[in-house]
DNA sequence: GCATGTGAATAGATTCACAGCG
DNA sequence: CGCTGTGAATCTATTCACATGC
């Protein structure tokens, strides 16, 4: 019973969330108990990648039964740290950060947003979500008053790596990035990305590629 | 060797339209021809990694002097599908739908806004981005007028699946769904997804885990 | 000489298939 | 029995290292 120490593949950190939230939606539905098959299913994977993925965090299953439902939600939720309290920062309040800073249902993950910043004199003071703007020189301010978990860049492009230098500086340790544009940051920043256009690219990178292949042969493909 | 011939690894068009939105960058400061080395630094990846994933395009390097920068955004372009017409449908213009209906910089890749959706009495007749908010139920008018090439979900999660069957009934046939939903649709469907709780749970899950070296999940990290 | 292009080696993720246990 | 848990097999991606050719 010593929860998951061995080294959780990053594949399946990545999908954790994801059986988290699948888990919580049958805890509202009071099932009890999910078998990894149905689990994958609704997860949209393979069963034994489910089982694989599980068996990273401990043994928890009931074998010829399956999984104990709420058991599980404590325990992928305890990996994931959602019973800590996770104090966010959101940089750049254009539309992007507006809608970051309105999403719902992150303080039931364990989020909380712990300031706005942004530079543009027009923005700042500005209430949103029930919390006012802040000039991002009041960063060092914010931080010296609690720890912030994770910076959430959605600047444009030209300003996000100095927001990045500035965000390490203050003591940030993981940050998102929504600006299109490669960040550099020390080793121990952990660092993601989320770039639309990318994303688009890739959709059309595929429905160019059928259209060729459907012009040559009318063979079908598997998309994920 | 002709373009396009062998199947291209997910893994390598993933990171094109980073290479593209890097080799741009080069262009704009009339840098004439680059290295795979400078080209991974610029896009926080390793040097081989550049040579493999290009090669898959065809060999459009010269050695002893590296890739001519005009000539790679043509064909990395080619391979995108950026010279082409690609129109994108927005459904549900919340918080998240707003933001991305005033992405810059989309056009430029290809894109085009062929219509904004939504069945919020409230929302529909808007004007966002210069675009006027139509129903839903249009959304079979607008495919028939023209061939939608993505469609973006931005729906609460209860709406997304409805959406994503009307969308592919309607013949799209490439979907980024932001809902955090887990959504089925036929094979010949390309989905893709993006979920900013499922990011700041990962960014947590390693924060909480720190005593790991370095936990970098998606691409783009690099030491300052 | 020098940087590409690419087989070979390595690492990582997924899937199979079945032993093991409730 | 049924379903988990997991070694082994497979598939995919990354990295190495060097022959190749400008």
């Amino acid at each position: 019973m010593s929860p998951g120490r061995a080294r959780i593949p990053e594949a399946t950190v990545s999908r954790l969330p994801l059986y988290l939230r699948v888990l919580l939606d049958l805890a509202g539905e009071q099932v009890r108990t999910v078998s990894s098959e149905r689990l994958a299913e609704l997860a949209g994977v393979n069963a034994a990648k489910v089982r694989k993925d599980l068996s990273y965090l401990g043994s928890y299953g009931t074998r010829g039964v399956g999984y104990d439902v709420d058991f599980l939600i404590d325990h992928v939720g305890r990996e994931l740290g959602v019973t800590s309290d996770w104090p966010l920062v959101i940089v750049g309040l254009g539309n992007l950060g507006r809608a970051l800073a309105n999403y719902g249902g992150l303080s039931s993950r364990g989020f909380r947003m712990a300031a706005l910043l942004d530079v543009d004199p027009s923005v700042v003071g500005e209430k949103i979500a029930d919390l006012a703007v802040r000039h991002l020189d009041e960063l060092e301010r914010v931080a010296a008053a609690e720890r912030l978990a994770v910076g959430i860049i959605a600047t444009p492009p030209a300003a996000a790596q100095d927001v990045a230098d500035r965000l390490v500086a203050a003591g940030v340790t993981a940050i998102l990035n929504f600006a299109p544009v490669v960040l550099s940051v020390p080793d121990h920043v952990t660092l993601r990305k989320v770039d639309l256009a990318v994303e688009l690219q890739i959709l059309t990178f595929y429905q160019h590629h059928q259209a060729r292949l459907r012009a040559v042969a009318g063979d079908g493909e598997e998309s994920a």
